[in-house]
RNA sequence: CGGGGUGUAGCGCAGCCUGGUAGCGCACCAGUAUGGGGUACUGGUGGUCGGAGGUUCAAAUCCUCUCACCCCGACCA
């Protein structure tokens, strides 16, 4: 039966190629159509580009390599800023006593109704019930009162990598997960004005700067409406981002949270003035749900589209060969291939798996890998190679010796094309987005 | 919490109305030919039909209970 349609399809699509002159008809029916069923296209893409699998736990989910090695390129890239911006990284304790998450009234009004908490130790009733994480605002805050006594402690600029929890009703892979994988920086500041210039500079500097150069997402940068704040937040920012469906996701928030948090686990410090004050404190986050604005901003028909810069692979070579001398002659132009690229700095692999060469294309724009490389037996002879952009499907032959660097001129070249196509598409719906001109007009009292 | 729906092989589904001991596609394994845009043919592996109880000579199928998940709504980051 799914043969039958396939074929059916197949002869459709050839004979639409043929009427419009256009390439190879693809197959495409085992994703759904991304323009009629958003939703469904965005699942397909997950599982089939293997970035994730589903969990035995509801709500949760298995990252999978191709998933991780995104991930771990986007904490390079925001580590990389987190740090060169003055922060260090720490770590904190996955368990809060409830206690705490009670000290802060409008944080514990927040949180409380996705809180998951564990009773039991070790077989015993625990004397006081611990929450698993959801943010780590109060434990850090109940420690930062010790760490702070005077002016001369201040700022204390930290950050944390760490997963956690919060029981959602309703989940989506990377976008919305009960547990999710994210950075958090706690500051504390010895002045409003500091603290504020701190909330605002991580907005930009390294959430903005990062999303928009590594992961080619355009952002609006604006300030949360004080329904939508931080639980406990004094001002909310964030950057939002237009999605496929051309709806926003909020991509990273950055919070002020005033003296708040300070005076509910009573950060306190002795001024140069000789007088006690309470300190001024920020908090931010980005997490996991990136990879989830990346699929949904860049990808297309066909699968995801890695943005260059984060891309697991960059360049994947597809060797093409009949018989057993074939494969070994090609197998050594490959070997050197790899071996060029890699000295250049580029992220390639080579696909020797017993597949026909169209399965293995289809495969890899399924990943979004943005580069190609055939080599089959008439590139060696020609000492060449057939390099295809995953984008447009452009076609070049490109002598052995140029191909490091014509593959890093196109990877340049589909970055910058990623980032300019998501923002004309933010542009040519700004229909749909009251809530872009909203942040926008919040926008004015950016620093 | 209210309304609707679905549980049968790893995935997607048929079979149920009208009981007779489980089937199709994909995937997977083997072989042959193939290989520059999802390759074809042949053979094969794999399921106590969500769970419990009942009716019956016989239950995926009928009855009762139960569990889980999904969608819509409500609630909420």
């Amino acid at each position: 039966m799914a043969t039958k349609k396939k074929t059916a399809q197949q002869d459709d699509a050839s004979q639409d190629a043929a009427a419009t002159g256009e390439q190879t008809p693809r197959f495409v029916e085992d994703i759904a159509d991304k323009d009629d069923d958003f939703a469904r296209w965005y699942q397909d893409v997950v599982y089939k580009a293997e970035m994730a699998d589903e969990s035995p736990v509801r709500g949760c989910m298995i990252i999978k390599p191709y998933g991780y090695a995104l991930w771990e390129a986007i904490q390079r890239g925001m580590d990389d800023r987190i740090k060169a911006t003055g922060h260090e990284n720490l770590y904190f304790p996955l368990f809060i006593p409830m206690s705490f998450l009670q000290k802060e009234a409008e944080h514990v009004e927040g949180f409380a109704p996705e809180l998951a908490v564990v009773t039991i130790g070790g077989g015993e009733e625990l004397t006081e019930a611990l929450a698993v994480r959801p943010t780590s605002e109060t434990i850090i805050g109940h420690t930062y009162a010790k760490w702070v006594q005077s002016y001369r402690d201040l700022p204390l600029l930290y950050n944390q990598w760490a997963n956690v929890v919060r029981w959602e009703k309703r989940t989506r892979p990377f976008l919305r997960t009960s547990e999710f994988l994210w950075q958090e920086g706690h500051t504390v500041h010895r002045t409003e004005a500091e603290a504020e210039t701190e909330t605002r500079m991580i907005l930009s500097d390294v959430y903005t700067d990062f999303v928009e150069k590594e992961l080619a997402i355009p952002v609006i940068q604006g300030r949360k409406s004080p329904t939508e704040k931080f639980a406990g937040a004094l001002r909310s920012y964030s950057m939002e981002a237009m999605m496929g469906d051309g709806k926003a996701l909020q991509a990273g928030t950055s919070h002020n949270l005033g003296q708040n948090f300070a005076r509910a686990f009573d950060i306190q410090f002795l001024d140069a003035d000789g007088t006690r004050k309470l300190a001024w404190t920020t908090s931010w986050g980005t997490s996991t749900r990136l990879i989830g604005a990346a699929i949904m901003v860049h990808g297309d028909a066909s699968g995801l589209r890695m943005p260059p810069r984060v891309a697991p692979t960059q360049v994947i070579i597809v060797p093409i060969w009949r018989k057993e001398e074939e494969r070994a002659l090609v197998a050594d132009a490959v070997a050197a291939v790899e071996r060029d690229l890699r000295a250049a700095g580029l992220r390639v692999k080579s696909d020797w798996r017993d597949q026909t060469p169209g399965f293995k294309f289809n495969d890899w724009e399924l990943r979004g890998v943005p580069l190609r490389l055939e080599i089959g037996p008439k590139d060696v002879s020609k000492d060449q190679a057939v390099l295809v952009r995953r984008d447009n499907r452009t076609k070049e032959f490109v002598p052995r010796a140029d191909l490091a660097a014509r593959a890093q001129t196109l990877l340049a070249e589909i970055q910058q094309g990623m980032y300019d196509a998501a923002l004309a598409f933010r542009k040519a719906r700004t229909y749909t987005a009251a809530t872009f001109d909203e942040l926008a007009a919040r926008m004015a009292d950016r620093p």
